[in-house]
Formats: C-alpha cells, structure tokens, sequence
DNA sequence: ATAGTTAGTTTAAATTTTAAACAAAGGTAG
DNA sequence: CTACCTTTGTTTAAAATTTAAACTAACTAT
C-alpha cells in the first residue's frame, strides 16, 4: 500500500494507432476490454504508466504487451483529464499517436486474454471511455499532419510507386480520385523521393519506384522554419 | 492521509503566457518560487492539481493565484513525464499555452508571497525544472500557429492599424522588417478585418483602424479543413 | 508653405498553377 | 505478330497569382 500527504489521481496512457495497407481505408488498432469497466467493450490500447518508466516508454510497453505491435514511432497527442472521465476515479490519460504500414505490423497477439484488431476507420464499434473523443483529436492531427509532412514516410512500405502515394493521399484526405499529373509534379519536385527501380511485371507501363529520402527531408524541413516543405505539401485537393 | 494499492504520480500544470504591448519584443509571465526545490528560481506559473477539478481548470485558478491574470484562453501545449524531472518525486505536468495582450492584462499580483514578473523573450532568467524545454516547445507552437491563425486576435487591442498588426508579424517571426504592401493586400483579401474608423492626432497619414471580424474568421477555418485560411496567413517572410 | 512621415494604390513583369492533349511501356487476347 | 487495353509519364499554353517598383495621399510640425 501506499500513502499520500494529498489525494492523486492514476496516470494511464492510450495509444491511437492507424494502419495502412494500400487500400482505400485506413484502419486503426483496438483491443477489446477483457475487465471492468467497460468489459467487452472495444478500446485504444493502454494502461496504467509505471512509476520508473517515461510516458512514452509506457505506451509502446502497453502496446505492444496488448496487441503484439511494436517497433514503431509514437507522438503525443493530447492529454485527457476531466473529473469524471472514468468511473473507477479521477483517471488522467495522456493519448499517443502513430502511424505504421500493415506489411511490417500485421500481427496481432492476444496475450492478456484480450482480443486486438485492425478497424476500417469507417467501422468503428463504440467505444470505451472518452476515447471516441480521443479518436476524433487523432482524426484531426492526421488531418493537419498530412500538410507539413510526407506521411508516406511511415504509412507506405519502403519502396513504392507515385500512383501508391497519390491513392494514400486519397485515401487520408477521403477524397475521390482528387489529383492531377500535378501531384506528380509537385511531390518530384521537392526532392524527397529516389528512384531505386522499376515495377515488374504489371499489365501496363511499369511504374518508376521510389523510396524517400531522409536527408532531404531534413534539409527541406529545416529551410525556413519548415515553411518550403509545408508549401510544397500543401497542394490543393 | 491517503492510501492506494499501487503508487501514483502527482500531477501538476505548468502555464506559459505570451504578453505583446506593441513592442519588438513578445514577453513572457514568469514568477520566483518562494519554496523548495528551487527556491529564488524563476518558474512557469503553475501547481498541483485538484482531485475535483478539470486540468484547464487548474491551470487557470493557479495562474490567477501566481500572477493575477486571469480571463484569458488556453490551449493545452504538452506533458512532461520524464522519471525524474521534478526532485520530488515522480511529478507529471500538463503544460498550458496562452496568448494576451498586456493592455488588458497588465496587473502582475504576488498573493503568495512570490513575484511575478514579465519579461522579453529574449532575456528569460535560468529557469527551474524542465521548463525551459517547456518554453521551447511553446515558442515552436507559437510559431507554428501563427501560420494558420490570425494571432492577432489573441495579442492585438480590440483596435488597431495594418501597421501594427505588420509590427505583431514582424516581432513573432523575428524578421527585420519582412514586408512588402503585399502583407496589407493579402490580409485584406481574406476578409476577416472591419474598418472600424481612422487614427486620430498622428503626425502623419492617420491609418484605417481594423477589428477582427469573427464571423468571417470561422467561415474561413471550416471550409476546406481550414485550407483557405491557411494558405492565406502562410505568406512568404 | 514646406518638409517629414507613414498610409495606401496602381501596375506591369515574373512566376506559378492548372488542365488538356499527347506519348510511352508494358501485358493480353486473338 | 498485331491490335488493343491500361496505367505511367511529358509537354505545353492559357490562366491566375505573386512580386516589387513607382506613385499618390493625408496628416503634423516647424
């Protein structure tokens, strides 16, 4: 047991995590609740935050003792603490975000007798908690992210065609088939991608490959606060 | 005395707030810490988290307790949970962000035996805990916002000239006098300033007063996921 | 009346964006 | 082998926007 001059309340962490396969939906990982409260209910994934581990180092712990995903880059999203946000007390959770292609992170064990899957973004079951509130925040950084940085980076295996990102974009911005040959344009011509080959055999032209490269991002994200990168990601839908 | 079955961290808030008098400096609230640890240290606003109050909640009423201020908009800036960032013990703080102008808000009291005091961003004292690092990301964050919304709202008078709001721009981006009359055409274009009257008794051309219309404002964030108005406030410097 | 200062407009050249037509590189069916 | 289908990739001209220079306006102070 332990003792406390002044009340404090538990510290847990939820981890928002989508999932991209090359589909036209992205998909997000959830567990579903195998105690109370809440039990059977689906749920991010998270839990309690130990008091020697960092908060980030609890989330991918919980991650991945929940589901078996790890291995992946995780950014803070928004903490979540209102009074009465969980019935067992005051309960303040700091929520987590990642983006990760399905190729590298399809598994999904089941260790502590609760069940995980990936959700098509548009079925998702109710949920748990206030985390339908912390979904929508996530929604919304995507939103936002996908203009200042090559989500591609995380969401994509690491060699793919220009067509393969377009439908990405497509897919994340929730549009219909909204580019141009300018999409082509403007993502070459900021120098983020490399060639590193050919398709083979598909039934029509083969598409040049690509892999993005690292340093000229940096170099691109650095120029002016960020400002040219975000510019050349910002295209018109 | 208060007793769990598994030990808890306590929470605190830390609240960085940026003052702007018109200036070429933006300044920041800061106060000196009567107790232990790092007693005679300058510190964020900020402490311990009531059990029955919600986190902005708490930032606001230690704020007001601190330095005063008080009638103000925050936004949640991020939580700091490294294992040992406080001596005394495990301390998890959600940091707040605000914007105000100081015409409003000038009146700095010291209920609690501490001072509390403005400075430019530029000459900030050594400061306790991690919460220069709390000030990097918030200068980061402001930086960031003021690309995709009028700042000058938040930081500006209820009235005030094109010329004035350039100056904000200026001092926010820390540019030497960046602008062209191209800043005048593109704020304009957008719509979200009313002419509200002329200067008086200047010693020289009196400019057109500007308030900020928020109607217009929130019709420009909602269409096309804010898109519109951020591609008309991230203008080149 | 004139000089000094900041406010605000007009405009033409330079650049960028948009979107259409067109060309290329495979596989597949007959 | 040839014609055809599909998707990739290029060229380009018109339209729209940005840039920056010269110019005009309105007021106070001397």
């Amino acid at each position: 047991m332990y003792t406390y001059e002044y009340p404090r309340p538990s510290v847990t962490v939820d981890i928002v995590v989508y999932g991209y396969d090359g589909g036209k939906q992205l998909k997000m990982l959830l567990i579903e609740r195998g105690g109370e409260p809440f039990k059977g209910h689906w749920a991010l994934p998270g839990g309690f935050v130990d008091l020697d581990e960092d908060l980030e180092t609890a989330a991918l712990r919980e991650l991945e003792e929940e589901t078996g995903v790890k291995d992946l880059f995780v950014e803070q999203l928004y903490t979540y603490g209102a009074v009465n946000r969980d019935p067992r007390g005051r309960v303040i959770s700091v929520a987590y975000f990642s983006l990760v292609n399905l190729q590298d992170h399809p598994a999904v064990a089941s260790s502590d007798a609760t069940k995980a899957e990936w959700f098509p973004l548009n079925e998702l079951p109710e949920l748990a908690f206030d985390h339908s509130d912390i979904i929508k925040k996530a929604n919304e950084r995507l939103a936002a992210k996908v203009r200042y940085q090559p989500i591609g980076f995380e969401l994509l295996p690491a060699e793919f065609t220009l067509g393969q990102l377009q439908q990405l974009y497509e897919t994340v911005l929730n549009v219909e088939s909204f580019n141009k040959r300018n999409f082509r344009t403007r993502i070459l011509r900021t120098g983020i991608l490399e060639e590193v080959g050919r398709q083979q055999n598909v039934a029509h032209r083969p598409a040049v490959l690509y892999k993005f490269n690292q340093e000229t991002y940096k170099k691109l994200a650095e120029q002016r606060d960020g400002g040219v990168l975000r510019r050349a990601l910002d295209f018109e839908i």
